[in-house]
DNA sequence: AGTCGTGTTGGTAACGTTACCACAACAGTC
DNA sequence: GACTGTTGTGGTAACGTTACCAACACGACT
């Protein structure tokens, strides 16, 4: 034991410094290793002391070191990387609360950042992460570069991709049904009768975005139609974005009579953007030629429902994709498996 | 040095083992300190050396283990604990991005939670920050028992409490100018002449709530007016909860004529039975009695300014209340000042 | 030539924890 | 009464890092 020779700083130093096992043991008349022994379960502790120690643990309110004790080897740090694009997007919050849901249950502790949609930050999150030795990372990825997300960079800690893939690395995945979610919205569209459809979404760029035009683009062609490109408009990543391409398409000598949008934040693009056509319209007292133009939308919102215009919501689960995630992470870390990586893919449903 | 007599085991562990300062310094022909000092800013390292150790670092594919670095005295973390009651609201979302801006500026991460407005929860989270060595927290308590928050139990880790403050904790505290809101929304009815105005929010004991109800009451006080009892209902938290108050108040032998909302997930709920109301009607096809209800809501919405009805918000920065709670746990961390604890308010704006 | 700084380098120890070993105490067996 | 096994307990070392001190080399000055 350290012999404290100052009496008066120690005091002090006593009263705001953290406590240590140490402490603890030293104040139940014990050595470390048997407080340690009771704090982890307390196997082969005579009760007497056991209860000694407990209550030395609660009168000096010690918890312990979690730093400390990862530092050992063959232990882990209890925290998981979650690195997602956007919290403000509601979709990405409901992500977040879905894995912590799952991963708090185990004990775990999430360190959260944003990328922004920026791979350089990505890269620099991921390598942070690294550094303060996670237990695995839940990753929805930028695109771009992607070497940081490389077995050969990461080592042996388990990565899970959320809501997008990334060509080349294979990886524990789960991702929505894009593609059939995208069908079935557009297939819709075309059952009704509707020839010209407009697209607006993502950079095709982004691998949700590309799934969703693809899906577009299979329900023109099980139709014997084909997607008319003049209406096709990629690369809206906002609402004022989105409501500029939207009011072009509206200004067109023959504007679509239906929209497709790949995600919440073009529908409400959409939505802003026919709703300052039935305004300027109401002006003059003329009921509005395109107020009737129906609208399909990848992805809920809250308030979808209501809307002051035709509009569907492809929606699907956001949380429970967290959740999946969340899952697929804890099998990784529970049994130290090497098995092929799974691909989790969750279902879309059109709401009507 | 470690000797390594095991030579094919240890080339295999070389390999998926995180390298460490011990095998960059052997790497480079140098000693763990010449290391250290590289990375720490090379001051007083023979640039030769200093060539070396960095190239050695690129190849190993080197990080600093942060979990050891901190455990030396006088190291911090670099972690903050944040405990939001609910990131799925958009509002604790939009706090959590100001925060992480503001901290990661500063290469400082973000250990999330959501207490879900459970105090128990709120503890054992605090307790769990506590022993992985914070070095600061941020926290919208959820009310309740908050001994876990007095600086007793926290020792010497600085607190700043972001949206709500507490009885008895003297802390930073960054809050929203709630009563002034709520009594320029509500003077604004009063104004317009309404005298049965509905109150619609959460339990008085959550702190927001109360302050939000003081101006509701207030405006009337400087109004010649009183509250009327029948019309203020308290205790909703979600939109299906305050739609079934609101329905009842609806139902009242003399509705009210407008509505105070105290949150988004009330003002919601209200609009949500409002519509049912109006659909209701429309069926017999009469004109709805109340369809021309006012509602003023507190807290702003994403397309709240689409809703088909009269609505105004009281709007606030989420964003830049997380912001502001960054930088005043930045001020205590930077200088370690005993300052008397600060108490910022952001104002809010009545959109009309 | 000897002394003194100045700049560069490495050894040692410690942060708080737990795995491993050693050992003591005790009961049960021949 | 010596041997064996079981249970409880503590000492030691190590995880990866950095603060501190000591030591070294080298040029500049007396």
């Amino acid at each position: 034991m350290t012999v404290r020779d100052d009496t008066e700083p120690a005091q002090h130093r006593r009263i705001s410094a953290v406590p240590t096992i140490h402490d603890v043991a030293t104040h139940a008349g014990v050595s470390p290793m048997t407080v340690s022994r009771v704090l982890a379960g307390g196997t082969s502790v005579r009760p007497a002391k056991m209860e000694r120690v407990l209550a030395a643990v609660a009168e000096l309110g010690y918890r312990k070191n979690e730093n400390a004790r990862s530092l050992r080897p063959g232990q882990r740090t209890g925290l998981i990387g979650v690195i997602i694009t956007n919290v403000s997007n509601p979709y990405y919050a409901e992500l977040q609360l879905g894995v912590e849901e799952v991963l708090s249950a185990e004990n775990i502790r999430l360190l959260v950042g944003n990328s922004g949609e920026d791979p350089a930050r990505e890269r620099q999150l991921v390598a942070d992460f690294i550094g303060r030795h996670v237990d695995g990372l839940i990753v929805v990825p930028a695109g771009g570069d992607t070497a940081h997300l490389s077995e050969r960079s990461l080592g042996n800690i388990p990565l899970v991709l959320a809501s997008r893939e990334i060509e080349g690395i294979t990886a524990d995945t789960v991702i929505i049904d894009d593609v059939a979610g995208a069908f079935e919205g557009t297939s819709q569209l075309i059952r009704e009768g509707h020839r010209r459809i407009a697209y607006l979404g993502n950079m095709t760029s982004v691998f949700t975005s590309k799934r969703r035009f693809d899906g577009f683009e299979k329900a023109h062609k099980d139709a014997g139609l084909e997607v008319i490109p003049e209406l096709v408009r990629a690369g809206q990543h906002d609402p004022a974005t989105a409501q500029d391409a939207m009011e072009e398409l509206l200004r067109l000598p023959d504007p679509p009579t239906a929209v497709f949008s790949a995600n919440n934040r073009n529908t409400i693009g959409v939505l802003r953007a026919l709703r300052a056509e039935a305004l300027s319209y109401s002006l003059p007292g003329d009921t509005p030629p395109t107020s009737d133009i129906r609208v399909v939308g990848f992805d809920n919102f809250e308030l979808s429902d209501m809307m002051p215009f035709l509009l569907n919501v492809i929606e699907h689960d956001a949380r429970e994709l967290g959740r999946q995630a969340g899952k697929l992470l804890i099998r990784r870390l529970r049994e130290d498996n090497n098995d092929a990586p799974r691909k989790v893919q969750l279902p879309t449903h059109l709401r009507i």
